[in-house]
DNA sequence: TTTGTATTGTACCGATCAGTACAACTGGCG
DNA sequence: CGCCAGTTGTACTGATCGGTACAATACAAA
């Protein structure tokens, strides 16, 4: 039996080894040795090699965002929208056990090489998050602040809850985070 | 001329290089070419090479960690504790243009090299803080939250604050938690 | 100055790195 | 069936990896 890929079905594998090894943990031979994917094949899809497929993993990474979060952000209910921004998190990082991608590249010299793309992914989360509690009727003024807040506090307890090993605190500090972003919104 | 190097030398530059560069991404031949220092006086002083290198980075932040903040926030007065933490702080991470070691290994599989070192630091940071805000007049139930808050939010800030390239973002977070701290202590 | 120890530069090792070349295979379409 | 574009395994390259060996150097003590 042999398996046969296309560009689309390689990029989630490639997502999840680059979370959990970084940029430059990643090497091909271990891409191979945990997909089962060979050489030919992740070149014939990404001729341009291991930053290609980066950027490829970050480019899909970013559209899932766009599509699951930042839109509804926009346009949706923004109490609704804020909800699910916060269950679709949880879900996503699995409980903190998952990393998230961007925020791992960009605190290493990985940075230099997408930090457009870094940079963006997290000025449309926040501007998006921002929107949204505007439109629920937050101050202008506190709805940055809190977005920002609310952004920030979730790479950290990424961060904080790998180094713990816990992913209950991961749970709690969500809801500390979600909690004190409802409160934003009714003006406290 | 000759530099002649000792142990306890070497270890801050090799810190700033695992920051800057991560784990994966500190090879030997870019600490020569960062530092001068061959390969010789690596071995020399590292016999177990790139591991004890990373370990002894590690434990030299730590030891700072410790003396500048923890201790003084289990024993000083809390309230002066805690802002001398702030500072410490701000200062330590350059405003946020410089990254936490132990965080950074924390989120790529670095961490199951250095586990136990990377939750140590960061269990203690968090119950020195508690300690400080119990003794404050906190309440038992919301000081350990406040900490893992406050320790959670400086991650967080770090990482952001780097994917925005933005300093002034670090600051205004770190104040934001400043206050947010200090309130719990007054029983907010 | 001589001696002994600490430190350092250099040459080298096998393994692995990213990347290339290309022949062999696969699966859909006629 | 035969064709063919898309996909894949394998063998290879030169560069770099972490690590070793050791002779040369520097320096403090006598």
């Amino acid at each position: 039996m042999k398996t046969v890929y296309e560009r689309a079905d390689v990029v989630p594998l490639l997502a999840e080894i680059f979370r959990e090894l970084g940029y430059e943990g990643t090497t091909l031979s271990r891409i191979t040795e945990r997909t089962g994917i060979g050489k030919g094949s992740l070149y014939h899809f990404f001729p341009g090699g291991k930053e290609e497929m980066a950027a490829a993993v970050l480019a899909d990474v970013d559209g899932w965002f766009e599509r699951a979060i930042y839109e509804p952000l926009r346009h949706d209910d923004p109490r609704a929208a804020i909800d699910a921004m916060w269950a679709n998190v949880m879900d996503y990082f699995r409980s903190g056990s998952r990393v998230c991608l961007v925020g791992a590249f960009a605190l290493d010299e990985t940075r230099q090489r997408f930090s457009p793309v870094i940079r963006d992914y997290f000025v449309r989360w926040i501007e998006a998050l921002r929107q949204a509690l505007v439109r629920a009727g937050c101050a202008e003024d506190d709805a940055l602040a809190a977005a920002e807040e609310a952004v920030s506090g979730i790479q950290g307890a990424l961060v904080l809850s790998r180094a713990l090993d816990d992913k209950e605190m991961f749970r709690r500090t969500l809801d500390r985070l979600a909690d004190r972003l409802a409160a934003t919104k009714r003006g406290g």
